[in-house]
DNA sequence: CTTTGTGCAAATTCTTTGCACCAAA
DNA sequence: TTTGGTGCAAAGAATTTGCACAAAG
């Protein structure tokens, strides 16, 4: 069980007001840690809160997109894909399958800003696609 | 004005039948390096060929991703890009005003594929968000 | 001939919008 | 009571699918 004392100060940070979906969505997200994407939030949480709308995830999402709270990736050109982890990790989407891996243990140094003059840096996503071990085994 | 002839070897060095439009399509992509969606690319050869359809145009990049001819990226929410250039370089996207700019001279460390036990990388995507320089004087 | 590619129309999927109702301060 | 959040239904946009016709070898 999460304290949601915790994520309500937590998205206070970024200045979201906590409310009873909002909190359910983000305590999801630190939990999961599978880039989930908007189905799967819904499918997930829709159950313990059957009045939940997939309206709200998508409204919940943008906003925490916009505050700045989670990293919306690009992983996917179907479904769009949500991250509450900023540690510097990588993707990996396997191009058969679809499932989508992290790489944790990658040289930090991938992940640094470049300098490039005039331009602000915010966010750094590396991604790889190829075949994944499960798929490799079914050739 | 560019060699068909040259465009055909290419796409067979992919094991692709070189049909006329998919030779349009290479064509301009070759040229146009802007990352272009499938509505950039529909709009800029219609003129030319008043035949040609939209679902052609999904048939033909589907293709080219698929035998690697090209790549897709996800840098856009909303529509897929295709990106006939396989070197070295990173995209960048401007969070205001959406403009994609590529990085060309990063280190090139940052594209080797790394070793991870199991798994077979295809494809290296390095993907940048942040404020471009014209969008920084408008603050 | 036989195989493969093209392109129209329809279907599907993902996401956003308009609006009425509900909740919190 | 005023502001902001939620959620239904409908709209919108991007992509895929089914199928008939055309093209190439």
């Amino acid at each position: 069980m999460n304290n949601y004392i915790q994520i309500h100060r937590y998205l206070q940070q970024f200045d979201i007001k906590p409310s009873v979906q909002r909190t359910a969505v983000m305590d999801y997200l630190m939990k999961n840690k599978t880039h989930p994407t908007i189905d799967e939030i819904y499918s997930s949480l829709s159950p313990m809160m059957p009045t939940l709308s997939k309206t709200t995830i998508y409204n919940t999402l943008n906003l925490f997109v916009q505050k700045g709270a989670v990293l919306q990736l690009a992983l996917d050109e179907k479904n769009a894909r949500y991250d509450a982890d900023v540690s510097n990790h990588a993707h990996f989407k396997c191009t058969s399958c679809t499932k989508v891996y992290d790489f944790m243990d990658l040289s930090p140094s991938l992940f640094t800003k470049p300098t490039v003059e005039g331009f602000d840096i915010d966010t750094v996503e590396v991604s790889y696609t190829g075949i994944c071990p499960s798929c490799k085994g079914l050739n």
